[in-house]
DNA sequence: GAGCACTGC
């Protein structure tokens, strides 16, 4: 192996190796953010007789365990500051307990007595567990005084004080009622996290709270909490100062690479054998790296290496770990290997914030990540790898300190990781905002005025009202205001875009079809492509083409699973993803449980796919690109040349004169994902008021 | 003739 990327762990650097303890340094709390008292303060009322019965039954250990967390020792300051102040923010760290133990003091001090308490998360699983694990604590079930409510599940009863919810399901509440009245207290939890959801909620919470306060309702009592990166930033936002909750976790040594690698998986790969070597057996390692390619081809790497070489003094089992990878393949990574045996986990960014994988005490980071952000200008979506930021750096490696103290490697020089952005730039600021700014419109909040933590660029608001204009959901782009038919798009959980496609199917005479189509588009990947048995699946796959595009061979895949009975294995044959066809059968149905509620004609088209084709283009007719003389396309909104992506059935063979596609997205070359042949003159006559200037 | 990170309603 090449040595001059070796790494000495024992600080004898060769190579890449180096090593440079750091020490994460906190900002100390600044003050001059100090909320003044409110006048018209009123105490908290005395607990509940529901929570008297929960005290009663919890067992001992539980509450022993609960006294250990570090925020356990906090509860009176933090019930003392929220009576004094009506915002509050916690910087808590990992293990703090915040998640679990701050809702049960509000419960206990009285403010479940007349509303509840809301917690939101940014994913569903965490919601999940942590109101299970709350019930437990509180030895209830789920629904009763604790529950959760996510999507296409709720747990919650009228008897449930505390309850966990993901950020987009309060966001759609919101919708329903502006000041959140059925909330005494709201914690936002996970903020640093800054999804689109919760940026939109930040400024809703605030609102309402001042609203409620204007309106002499019940007060609403929130609860910031995040990591410690941004908390200045959202101590300005919400005109209040921070408090510091300690963590539970372990030191974890930083390891920077002594010079730049220009081949981060190699200089991964090194690391790797060199802690293989000199790491005892029994520390697992995770190396974060930024797809799926990437990961299996290092993994056969290892694999290959381990049998040839015999480096180290015993064997190793290689995992990997992304999102796509099936249920059970996730689930494999959490198994204990055997004795004498290294597990060496090959993960994205899942590893970082959503799956924790327990014995893991050695993290080796790429320091890049692949993300996704959208350019109003040209309607394109830009999938690129990317630097991490310098917080997402910290949290890959607190990934070593979860259950010991470890040691992370990183293959890029101290000196290259100050240039990296000290905060990942938020969601909202590299995102399509159609969607966020409907949701407002239907919420009576203007864009341009609202109050964003971070504002996105006049230009991305301008051209989100532009498409809602086109979709008739607004009236002006300058003033504007909501129609009918804007508010019937926000009913649904879509893209503006697609919600479309429903409201004017029923016209068309194909609203059971698009239904199963928007469902299926709103889904990832229903095909498997294995790289070893890719003859394999495009044989399967190919029973489902349609010549018409893929939107029609996506439909007609659906339209098969439905009628199937042994789902299982007829996706395992046909090389589909059953989870994310399962996953399109629920956004179905629900779909469809709107669609009634706004009487809707279920209709179906039969055999007539044109009109699912004539159809498609009411909501995606800024996305047509024509063919040219050259060979490749234009858009004909933005004016992007493209080509149609190799994963389309219409790729190299015939190439339509004009054709509609799902996504533009630009990897190597700018690429048309998800297309079907459309009629040049359809155009005309399903949206006039485009014009096409032939030639 | 190339390849898509991660969430969420």
């Amino acid at each position: 192996m090449d040595s001059k990327y070796l790494i000495g762990s024992n600080g004898n650097a060769r190579g890449l190796a180096a090593v440079f303890p750091v020490k994460r340094k906190l900002e100390p709390m600044k003050e001059q953010n100090v909320i003044k008292k409110p006048n018209n303060y009123s105490p908290p009322k005395q607990p509940t007789q529901v929570y008297k019965n929960v005290l009663a039954n919890r067992k001992t250990s539980i509450e022993q365990e609960r006294k250990a967390l570090p925020v356990y020792h906090c509860r009176q300051r933090i019930l003392k500051e929220l009576e004094a102040h009506d915002t509050l923010l916690i910087m808590g760290e990992t293990g703090s307990g915040k998640t679990t133990q701050i809702p049960q003091f509000l419960m206990q001090a009285g403010y479940a007595n007349q509303g509840i308490i809301g917690i939101t998360q940014p994913r569903r699983v965490a919601a999940i567990t942590i109101a299970k694990r709350v019930a437990q604590e509180m030895a209830c079930n789920v629904g009763e005084a604790v529950g959760y409510t996510v999507r296409f599940e709720d747990s919650t009863t009228e008897r449930t004080r505390i309850r966990y919810l993901t950020d987009g399901i309060l966001l759609r509440e919101a919708i329903g009622d502006h000041l959140l009245r059925k909330y005494s207290a709201i914690m936002l939890d996970e903020a640093h996290e800054r999804t689109v959801n919760a940026d939109v909620l930040f400024g809703i919470v605030k609102e309402a709270q001042q609203e409620r306060r204007k309106q002499k309702l019940s007060k609403l009592k929130l609860i910031i909490t995040s990591a410690t990166m941004d908390i200045d930033h959202f101590g300005q936002y919400f005109n209040v100062k921070g408090m510091y909750l300690e963590g539970r976790t372990h030191p974890v040594r930083i390891m920077h690479a002594k010079q730049t690698q220009d081949d981060y998986i190699h200089a991964a790969l090194v690391t790797l054998f060199d802690i293989h070597r000199n790491e005892p057996i029994n520390h697992d390692v995770l190396i974060f790296l930024t797809g799926q390619e990437e990961i299996e081809a290092l993994a056969q790497q290892i694999r290959q290496l381990a049998r040839i070489n015999n480096s180290g003094p015993s064997d190793v089992r290689v995992f990997t770990l992304y999102a796509q990878l099936s249920q059970g393949k996730q689930l494999e990574c959490f198994m204990p290997v055997p004795a004498n045996t290294r597990k060496i986990v090959l993960a994205t960014n899942i590893a970082e914030t959503s799956i924790t994988i327990p014995g893991i005490r050695c993290v080796i980071d790429c320091g890049f990540v692949k993300q996704k952000s959208f350019n109003a200008s040209s309607g394109l979506d830009l999938l690129k790898t990317v630097r991490i930021s310098q917080a997402q750096a910290w949290q890959r490696s607190g990934r070593a300190g979860r259950d010991a103290p470890g040691k992370c490697y990183r293959t890029y020089t101290k000196q290259a990781m100050t240039a990296f952005p000290s905060a990942t730039q938020p969601e909202i600021l590299r995102a399509n905002l159609t969607s966020t700014v409907l949701q407002l419109l239907a919420l009576g909040i203007d864009c341009y005025s609202f109050d964003f933590i971070d504002a996105p660029e006049q230009q991305g608001v301008v051209s989100a009202y532009k498409t809602l204009e086109k979709l008739g959901g607004i009236k002006s782009v300058t003033v504007p205001c909501i129609t009918t038919t804007g508010r019937w798009l926000a009913q649904f959980p879509l893209d503006p875009r697609y919600a479309k496609l429903l409201l004017s199917a029923p016209s068309f005479g194909c609203m059971d079809e698009m239904l199963s189509l928007v469902a299926a588009m709103n889904s990832d990947n229903v095909f498997i492509g294995h790289a070893d048995k890719s003859e394999l699946a495009s044989l399967a796959h190919a029973k489902f083409q349609s010549k018409h595009g893929d939107h029609l061979t996506l439909l007609k895949v659906f339209a098969t699973f439905q009628k199937i009975e042994k789902t299982k294995i007829w996706c395992h044959d046909n090389f589909l993803n059953i989870r994310n066809l399962t996953y399109a059968r629920n956004v179905r149905n629900q779909l469809q449980e709107i669609a009634t509620r706004l009487n809707l004609a279920v209709n179906s088209c039969g055999d007539n796919l044109d009109a699912v084709k004539k159809c498609l283009i009411s909501g995606l007719f800024e996305n047509i690109a024509m063919l040219q003389k050259e060979g490749h396309y234009l858009t004909l909104s933005g004016r992007q040349k493209a080509r149609i992506h190799p994963s389309s059935v219409l790729h190299g063979k015939y190439k339509p004169p004009c054709i509609l596609f799902t996504e533009l997205v630009q990897t190597e070359q700018n690429y048309l994902r998800q297309v079907t042949e459309i009629s040049i003159e359809w155009i005309e006559e399903v949206v006039p008021s485009i014009k096409i200037t032939h030639k």
